[in-house]
DNA sequence: TAAACGTGGTG
DNA sequence: TCACCAAGTTT
């Protein structure tokens, strides 16, 4: 392990010097403002920078402060998030807004434990917000710096465990400059990002190279150890997308499953695929809106992957006219188009409306 | 505390 | 095609 004081004097000297040749001048290390170093780490989370870059952007044009995003609605705010998924992201990053400026006066906390405490905010973000906005000498770590970690100094322990985390984060405390803790913070990330990568890192051109643990025993793909391993589950979905004019039924999800907060269409869920929406059971209502028009099945069944689950789709295009009466479900309402195009929908509900012409 | 939460890129 | 992964947090 690494202990010394030199030895760890060495390896960040090694390292500012990797991270001012090599790092990339993305656009939130141009600035101090806890505000947008918040939002570009919220954005990051679990997210290509690549994938971000446009959203940090947008939310900085729509909402240039802290106040901004405190007056939005959450709805719009989520709309803006659409299409970058753990929507929870958005509506923690909302409530909190309005919290930072109803109880803080639109300051935000300056130290890892303070701002811990606010929603979305984890260890890491914490971290990352007190040492690049306010220069608090404590590690952030991100899944960069553990995969760097674990590579150099041969650290085996469960990254995601918790007994795991705590023995990085000791290691991570030793290892972090108290001259530069935001630079230091920023380049263990950035050399993970870049040097450190997951699969085929060029080891060659490493400057840790003459000290890796990994790659004196060539176990760079067995590091960092992740225990975790994912089950997915099929989930049959039957949508029926209700249209009167130019209007579209849809709702709200506000149960605790997927895609909570965005707009949706009137959804039967299915033990397993249906060719037909008689097959399913339970729907009286059904029938009675299909006699009222005409039905008829979007041609494609869609597949759509989430981190747990593998959703089959099928939609039912309902077209009923204007001068029929529509009792709709409780909670589905009818929207204008306009308003269904502001509306913050699944990625899913935005392709099939713009593949099937409506949008 | 293990499981859940989105989407798009990559080999 | 598909497993893996990308600046994690919440419950």
């Amino acid at each position: 392990m690494i202990s010394d004081p030199l030895q760890v004097d060495d390896f960040n000297k090694k390292l500012k010097s990797w991270y001012l040749k090599n790092h990339r001048p993305l656009l939130w290390r141009q600035t101090t403002d806890p505000y947008k170093i918040w939002l570009s780490e919220i954005i990051l989370q679990q997210t290509r920078v690549a994938q971000g870059t446009p959203y940090y952007e947008k939310f900085l044009e729509n909402y240039p402060t802290v106040f901004d995003l405190a007056n939005a609605d959450e709805r719009d705010v989520l709309r803006l998030w659409q299409g970058l998924g753990y929507y929870s992201r958005a509506r923690n990053m909302h409530y909190t807004a309005r919290q930072i400026v109803s109880e803080f006066e639109g300051r935000f906390p300056e130290t890892a434990l303070t701002l811990s405490k606010l929603k979305g905010l984890g260890n890491y973000t914490a971290a990352a917000i007190a040492s690049f906005a306010f220069g608090e000498a404590v590690a952030a770590i991100d899944g960069n710096v553990y995969r760097v970690m674990s590579r150099i100094f041969g650290i085996k322990a469960d990254m995601l465990s918790n007994e795991g985390k705590k023995e990085f984060a000791q290691v991570a405390k030793t290892l972090i400059s108290h001259e530069d803790p935001a630079t230091y913070n920023q380049a263990m990330i950035e050399f993970g990002a870049l040097q450190c990568v997951p699969v085929s890192p060029n080891c060659s051109i490493c400057p840790f190279n003459d000290i890796c643990y990994a790659y004196a025993f060539n176990v760079q793909n067995e590091l960092p150890v992740k225990a975790k391993k994912l089950k997915v589950k099929n989930r049959f979905l039957n949508y029926f997308i209700i249209q009167q004019g130019d209007k579209l039924a849809m709702q709200e999800r506000n149960t605790k499953d997927i895609w909570k907060g965005l707009y949706d269409f009137l959804l039967i869920e299915s033990a397993a695929h249906v060719d037909s929406p008689e097959e399913l059971a339970d729907n009286a209502m059904l029938l009675v809106l299909m006699k009222k028009g005409t039905i008829r099945q979007v041609p494609k069944l869609y597949i759509h992957l989430l981190t747990h689950q593998k959703l089959h789709v099928q939609f039912w295009w309902l077209t009923i006219p204007e001068s029929e009466p529509v009792d709709l479900p409780s909670n589905i309402y009818f929207f204008s188009k306009n308003e269904v195009e502001t509306l913050p929908k699944p990625i899913l509900i935005d392709t099939v409306l713009k593949e099937e012409k409506y949008l």
